[in-house]
DNA sequence: CTGAAAGCGCTTACAG
DNA sequence: CTGAAAGCGCTTACAG
């Protein structure tokens, strides 16, 4: 029944070293006040010469566990192209840092939500609290995470409920913002190459932009919207198809910058000059768009903060602080070489 | 002395469940023959139910650790310009899922190291092993690593000893490959915007570039080569004074990416036109690369990759499995716009 | 101010 | 094939 040591130093180790109780260690450590000043530096002196520190596990059984929050995410791209995913795991990192609690990365797929349910996932893992991104409405987990008890903060996905809550931003307002500075760009004939048909963001997306468009009294062309799927390739094809059958369209409102990307690519093969001929205004202000075609006009978002605010949410939950079920972070239009004013 | 049991069901309740003794239920879960098959249905049957998972912590102490590898990095960037770090973690990640280990991120910076042994950041974390990533020769934790008999894979760092290995490519080679295409365009005059000074790497691609300008017997200008720190700005303005004082010079090799930009911005204020006037060659392939001005030629490595292999070596340690002290991945000429033939 | 002891949720030798 | 019990490294009521 015994088992080796295997010549970790415990708390026992200090204990004898100083010639105090575990006890004593324990609470020393743990910054209780009814140890006596002198035991307690010896016990600081003697953790500093054998470099001790506690188990974390252990601790966590004995009742004194960290909190931890985790984020789930769906499987990570090949490629983080838009360094979305790298400024949030940034941004939550830090967040969990400054408050003290632990951040754990916990990456999903359909396989690994069929083994293990998110209850089951919970107990093993221990975490606290949750913010999730990228997860699918089909997802098994989507439903269960919703129902669970946990506290939990939801990257752009409606939610209601105690304990949980979204962070997004006001995705209506800063498209319509978008779509009217086109307008006032001159431009009337605006088509819009959107994101997936079934993201909550698309929908939010297209009620920005009709409401700019309507606002200014133009005409609602149903025709002029094309789903993109957020893919460089797919929002190639749509543009160029879209231009094709309306040759008449002027400036281009993409839900992403990928697509942006896209369509100037089949802007160009049609011979278009962009932006003389056409403007093009894309979303997220990913890494590249500064640097792509003279750098493109976009509406930024800020991945950091929304990694922050994740982890921020999350905590006051767990601490019993109200947090607002929506977390609308800013955004930003930036004012590039892709749009100009209307010939 | 009694602690609520907090409402989560253990492995008492699934045996209370089935009726058998708390001894059964592990080792039937633990894949133990010595089970009947028949409680062993029965047991499995339960935790469905009960959707009972073991408490991975609880299974640490008990004996039955899940080996975890960790993933130390310094302090993450505001942005990962380069991609690297997400295809890095990606890799790594992917490689743990595989191996059936856990993985963990873990995050330092100065003040972290000086609070915080690294003997002392494993007894209190429990990971089994680590990769390093980004850590400076003048950190504190740095020798404490090299010195720690803990399985270890270091990134683009030399090193020595049992358990330790480095992940990198052969920079000497890809850079004088690089450089030698230069020269079979015909340029003569190649100038060099190198990385950090103290960064082993600087000090392996300088040479692959001497390397090949001494074998095609072109005689080597030593202030042909600047310092650029890896940073867009700093190349800037080392490329701008190089050209200024060299304007013989009719292409650069980059060591990083973010310096080709850099260069490009500072050729294109010089009024020279790349690659018309001056050819210019970076390294990474980051995910930009390919977008900007027409496409930069560079030299790619691959980030996911490099973190699986960090994340196998290590695994392959703990395992007693023998691992080269320096594993070499590969890397890629990518040839693209912002090279030519020489005028 | 200090220590002996129970408990956290597991695993595993040992005895049947 | 099964179970009682010790142990993992901590924390914390309780008693002094």
């Amino acid at each position: 029944m015994k088992r080796a040591n295997s010549g970790k130093i415990s708390i026992r180790d200090v204990a004898r070293e100083v010639g105090v109780s575990i006890t004593t260690v324990s609470r020393a450590l743990n910054g209780y006040s009814d140890v006596s000043e002198k035991t307690k530096k010896k016990i600081l002196e003697a953790v500093e010469r054998l470099d001790y520190a506690p188990d974390a596990n252990a601790r966590s059984m004995g009742g004194k566990a960290e909190k931890t929050i985790a984020l789930l995410t769906s499987e990570l791209g090949k490629r983080d192209e838009n360094g979305f995913l790298y400024g949030f795991i940034n941004g939550m990192f830090q967040q969990c840092s400054d408050q003290g609690c632990e951040f754990m990365l916990l990456v999903t797929n359909a396989v690994k939500q069929e083994k293990l349910s998110f209850a089951q996932l919970c107990k093993k893992k221990n975490f606290n609290g949750v913010v999730v991104s990228g997860l699918r409405t089909d997802d098994p987990y989507y439903k269960e995470v919703l129902e669970s008890d946990l506290p939990c903060a939801l990257m752009d996905m409606k939610v209601s409920g105690k304990h949980k809550c979204s962070i997004t931003i006001d995705n209506v307002r800063a498209s319509r913002e978008a779509v009217e500075y086109l307008i006032r760009s001159g431009h009337e004939n605006i088509g819009m190459l959107n994101g997936k048909k079934m993201s909550d963001v698309s929908g939010e997306r297209y009620g920005g932009y009709v409401a700019a468009l309507l606002n200014a009294k133009i005409p609602l062309r149903l025709d002029y919207m094309r789903y993109g799927d957020f893919l460089e390739d797919t929002a190639f094809v749509q543009a160029k198809k879209l231009m094709e059958e309306h040759p008449e369209i002027t400036a281009l409102f993409c839900a992403s910058d990928m697509m942006a990307i896209g369509a100037i690519r089949a802007l160009e093969e049609l011979g278009l000059r962009v932006p003389e001929d056409v403007s093009v205004l894309g979303f997220d202000d990913i890494p590249i768009a500064k640097y792509v075609y003279k750098g493109i006009t976009t509406v930024r978002q800020f991945p950091i903060e929304m990694g922050r605010a994740g982890g921020e949410a999350v905590y006051k939950m767990l601490m019993g602080e109200p947090v607002e079920s929506e977390l609308q972070l800013p955004y930003e239009l930036v004012v590039r070489g892709t749009t100009a004013k209307r010939r």
